[in-house]
Parts: C-alpha cells; structure tokens; sequence
DNA sequence: ACAGTTTAGCAACGCTGTTGCGTTATAGAC
DNA sequence: GTCTATAACGCAACAGCGTTGCTAAACTGT
C-alpha cells in the first residue's frame, strides 16, 4: 500500500470530519462550542459549517441567548440527510438494515439464503431485500450514501475480496465489492462482520469511543477492535480471531488445529448446557483481550451471547472488575450493544457513512 | 484530551515525516522516486526537499544519470545531523546510548542503581551516564533532539507521570517528565520500556514495519505495540501486558491476581530449569497475540531471552508456523531485534527522534 | 551542431485556516 | 427612550500549502 501525501483536501475532509463528528454526539451546538472542542478560530469554524450547510448535513435552528450580547446560532445534524443500507450476511440468512445519518436504524428486512449460497445467490437475496426495504420505508436514493457488507472472514478489505469465508463452499477470492457495486449499482463497502459492528459502536458514540471492542458470540467468537479512534484490521484484515486464542494450552483440540482455544472451550460448555462457565470462559478472554490492548469499551453482542444476556454481562462484568489490576484510572465499560441483533447489519451501514463523513485515512506510516 | 483540529502546519509536518521516513531506508534517492513513493508532484516535493536541506536532514550528493536527459540530483540523509539519547531504566541499572539521525548506537554508557532507588537517585545516575556518554563520543549540544525515557509501568505517557512502577517503592504518581526535563535540561519523552522497543524497530526499518510487536522477555514478559503505523498504548497507557493473559485457566495463581496467566507459567519452566517448555509457551502466547492483532512482525527481545536466543527463536517460529491459519497471504516475519540489550535504550531515544521528525499526531477521533 | 529527452524551478493559482476589524443584535444602565 | 458594553458574526486581506503551466538547463544520440 501506498502512503500518500496529503493535500488542502485532507485537511478539508479531516476538519469537516470532527465538526460532523460532534455534532452527531451533541443534540445541538454553536460556533463557540465547535472552536472550544476542536482548537479552530471561531472564523474557521463559520467556514466548515457553512460548507456542511450548504451540503445540508446540519442545519441552523435558532438561537442561544447567554445573557448579554448577540446570541450565538445553534446548530443541528439533519439526521435525514444522508442514509446507508447496511447488510448482515449469515450462514442461513441475510439481514438489511436502512440507517440515517445518526446511525439510527429506520427499517429492517431479511431474506433467508440457500445452503452454501454462491455469491449469485447472496446478491439475489440482497437485492430483493433491499427493496423490500425501500418499500417499506421510502426515501430518496440521492440520499443514499451506499451498502455496506459485514460477513465472516478471512476476507481482504483493502481490495474488497472474501478470501475464504469460513464454513462456506464458492468464497474463494471472491471479488465481493466490485460484484456488488455492479449488480446493485451502488457504492459498496466489505469488511468483517466484527469489524462492521464495533464501527456501530464507534459511529454512534463518537469521540468517547477512541478506543474499544465489540465482542460477538454468534456461531463462533471474534472481536471487532477499534483502537485509537480508527476500525483497526491488522495486516492482513485478519485482527480479532479472538474465539481462536488458547486459555488452556493442554486443553482439547480445536478445528483450528490449536489446542484448548477459548471458542472450542466456550462451544463444548455451552453443548453441556452449562452456560454460566461458557460465560465465565468469556470473560477470562476478554480479560486477556484488555491486557493486551488496554481499550476503554467492551461492547457484547451476537445471536448465542443475547440468548443469555444476563448471564454473560454479568460474568464478563465481575471478571473485569476482579481480574484486571485495581487502579482508580484503569476504567472500563462493560455493556451490551444498544443495537441487538442489528448491530451488524447496522455497523455496516456505518462504515459507509464513516468513509464519506468520517476522516478521510491516510496510511499513516512511521516518520 | 482534545481532538485538534488541523491546520496547514498539520500537513508541512506530515509531508515532511514522510519523506524523511523515505529516507531513513534508502541509502539515496531522487525527485522522482519520492513523487512516485507519496503521491505528492515533483514540484511539491521540491519544495519539502528545499525545507529538508535547509534544516540539514538531509543533502544532495551527485546525481544519477538515466540514459538520455538531464540527470536527476540524488539526496542523501545526513545521519549525523540529529542526536537523541534514550535512557532504559532497568531495576537495578540504568542504560543509556546515543542515536543518530538513522537510529544507529552510536555509543554506550551504564550506571548501577541503587536498592529502591528514588526519582531523584535515577536523575542524578542518569546525569552523570550523560556526562560519560558524551565524554566519549562528544556531539554538538544543539544537535540533540532530547531524551527519552523507557521504563516498566503502569505509567502515563500523555502527561509524562509515572503512577506504580512495578516492584518499585517511591514510584507513585510521579511526574518525572517534568522533573528529568528540569533537571537535565532538554525535552525527556517518557514511555513504557516495551513501547519505546518497538519504536526502534519501527524508525528503522521504515514503511514496511506498519503492524509488530515487540516481545520482551526480561524479568516479566511485555508486548510493545505499533498498529496501523504508530505507537499504539492503549487508553490507558497499559496496553501490551501481554505476560498477565491466561494461557491455562486452571493453572497456577500469578503475583497478579488471575490464574495460568503466561508469565508464571513461563517462569516456573524457566525456574526448574525447562528453557525449552518455556519458549513453546511463549510462542502460545504470541500466536495468540497474533490471532488478535494480526501484525506482520514479531520481534523478540530481552535479556532473559537473549540468554537463551536460539531456542526462543526456534520454538516461537515454529509456534507461528504451524499454529496460524495457513494460508498464503498470511505472512509473519519472526526475529530477534538487530540491537538487542539495546533495543530499550535505542527505542527511547527514536521516541525522541520520532516526536521531532515522524508524523504529528492528531487524535484521530472517529467522524 | 542539432534534436530529443529528462529534470529543475520560477511564477501564478486555488484553496486552506488565520488575522483584523467593522457590523449586528442583545441586555442592562441611565 | 436612548446609550453603552458585550458577544457573535462575517467580509476582506493574508500567509502558506500543494498544483499547474511553462521556461531553462543538462544530458545523450544523431
């Protein structure tokens, strides 16, 4: 990959990126509260407003009278000026969502899949689900800023080509994007399930959330990471096989071919029906995951973790209280995704909004 | 912290890193190649060059003729126009070396510390290793960039505070940032010892190393982290304490609090005197470091390793050999950092290095 | 000597955020 | 009712970034 200059469009994109981030998170705001958050002169800051006026991303809507003085204009995002469709793909099933610029989900639609789906078939179901969608919500498809695909890996996300999706037969380099964007005719965006979800997160709770993890616990377990304010993926879109670190290195096999990893452990307690170990098994991983990438946010989620929701919330809670070091500053949030179900589907459709309202990348390399 | 907004002094710096960064790796290199390498218009990188030779970075030395027209001028870095030192502050000695401008020991200086020596027995130890360092290879005093400081944690490297090294007394909350700058008078940088590792095999080996870890095995086991191209911490400060995850959750109990965590396995092994148990279960632990990270380089370091260099070596590469997913474009480089007892030292001072000459940072918060 | 090719750099330009300062709208005092 | 202090807004000029257009310079090959 190439590491790239950067421009005035850079800078533009970037600058706009951060007024349109806290405006998602702040219901309203002025031009002082913008400068104060950002370091921008108060002129600088009329400028990038007026340019996401004019593209009708935030709006004016009145004023704030803070005693003497003109009072200042308070702004608003229109959280219906841009939309994204968001697409789940399951083993058994496809799940769209249709989200609007605030990354509330508007509408949902499934549609189940063959077994072992070609990606034909996976593009047949999503183009009758979305417009069903569609139906069922209209809006206008100006608005619409693209698709988003989360799916299970190995996949390459700089080239938008599935790999080898695990347990599934035709996703052998599959150029996913490409085959989408021209069978659906929009932009299209593929990365992991994981990845998709904690972009969610991320997405709709702003600058918080610099650094954290959506673990999800759905026919397998992985981790989604978003570490210092940016969805991170590793050198090869491979990060977060985390069902697939060992937590009893004489354990049994895995399929995997390792012995005692933390999915083949939590998978066997689970078939015994004992979930409260399975759950206590989570949580000595996402211990493990905390030590080593110290984030603020663990974020639960996936289909077989809400089936006992309260259950692994509260292992995963007392583990991160017991067995991380005690110390006032080393604060972590454990909670379960406010999305449910949708949070991949919906994370997907974020990951579109975020590539064209978020910050532009840079392929930052080292000095 | 903020999230700052950028400005044109933003884009000067980030250019600028990233032709220093070009030519940190290549022994010379033209307009073109930069051009070619960056994105950026041979205008637009004449004008960085310009800026660069006029601080001294870097220099023109003859040209290289390519068949028919006008040659192209070939630039150089000047490694001796730059200087850091960096300090490893170890339990029971402090290590100091000098670096130039291309990361390279230039010279070498120790000092014994005292038992549960205070903040103030480390600046004056450090003071006079200084002195001695710069005795033996003396260098213009305005050429040196600052000090950096690497030592074990939990500290805070946003504020420069050391808040509970481990097992050392009179270590809480201390601000030593502040106070070695004032005492030693120059700009100090403070990191964890594994980070400022890791920085060093960054800085040197340029834009290929944009995702490793560096592993250190030395009185404890530590990751350093460099994610997605930069020094990655944590929101903590605290990421990569990779020696406190569980490698057997029934294992036996850690100093820490948990159970089979991977250090008191490892030093169980080593302790009855099993070096070759204790390497293959630290290769569990990197493979499990991989499966979460995904980086494509594993570096190896650490005095307690290093005394048993080979077999590490062997069980970690075969560790990552046969317990990663296969797959071709799965590609991980193992090896021993080329500075070995050195990497702490060397790393501290590139942190210097890296702050004056790499990529600003912004606090990229989403959106 | 000349033509063809490649590199270097001056000058004008568009765009970024910044600075300086005049304009506008309010609350409070007279 | 009028005036003053205050706070926010925004026009205009500006410095500095990379870009574009073009000319000059330095080489090889004919």
């Amino acid at each position: 990959m190439d590491t790239p200059g950067a421009g005035l469009g850079y800078l533009r994109g970037y600058n706009d990126a951060l007024v349109v981030g806290l405006a998602r998170t702040m219901p309203e705001f002025d031009r002082a509260s913008v400068a104060a958050a950002t370091g921008l002169t108060p002129q600088a800051v009329s400028k990038v407003l007026a340019r996401l006026v004019a593209e009708g991303l935030i709006e004016p809507g009145g004023v704030r009278r803070r005693g003497v003085g003109k009072p200042a204009t308070i702004y608003r995002i229109v959280a219906a000026s841009r939309f994204a469709i968001g697409v789940h793909v399951a083993r058994t099933r496809v799940r769209l969502v249709l989200t609007d610029l605030l990354g509330s989900v508007l509408a949902g639609s499934s549609q189940p899949l063959p077994a072992d789906f070609t990606p034909d078939e996976l593009l047949t179901a999503v183009a009758s689900a979305r417009a069903q969608l569609l139906r069922r919500h209209p809006v206008d498809p100006a608005r619409i800023a693209g698709l988003g695909l989360g799916m299970v890996g190995p996949l390459d996300h700089a080239n938008g080509i599935v790999r080898d999706a695990h347990r599934l037969r035709h996703w052998h380099d599959v150029p996913l994007r490409e085959l989408a964007a021209a069978r659906l005719g929009v932009a299209v965006h593929l990365d992991k399930d994981v990845t998709a979800g904690v972009t969610a997160e991320a997405w709709r709770r702003g600058r918080d959330f610099r650094d954290g993890v959506l673990i999800m616990v759905e026919s397998g377990i992985g981790a989604g990471l978003w570490l210092g304010g940016a969805a991170y993926r590793g050198a090869h879109t491979n990060a977060g096989e985390f069902g697939h670190t060992v937590v009893q290195f004489d354990g049994p096999r895995c399929v995997c071919g390792r012995s005692g990893c933390l999915e083949v452990l939590h998978d066997a307690a689970v078939a015994r029906g004992d979930v409260p170990l399975a759950a206590r098994l989570l949580g000595i991983g996402v211990v493990n995951l905390l030590q080593t990438t110290d984030v603020g946010h663990v974020v639960l989620a996936g289909a077989d973790l809400l089936r006992h929701r309260a259950v692994y919330v509260s292992a995963v809670g007392s583990a991160v209280r017991s067995q991380v070091p005690r110390a006032d500053w080393l604060t972590v949030s454990v909670s379960v995704s406010a999305l449910g179900g949708d949070v991949i589907a919906a994370g997907a459709a974020m990951q579109v909004l975020n590539a064209a309202y978020g910050p532009p990348s840079l392929g930052s390399g080292p000095g």
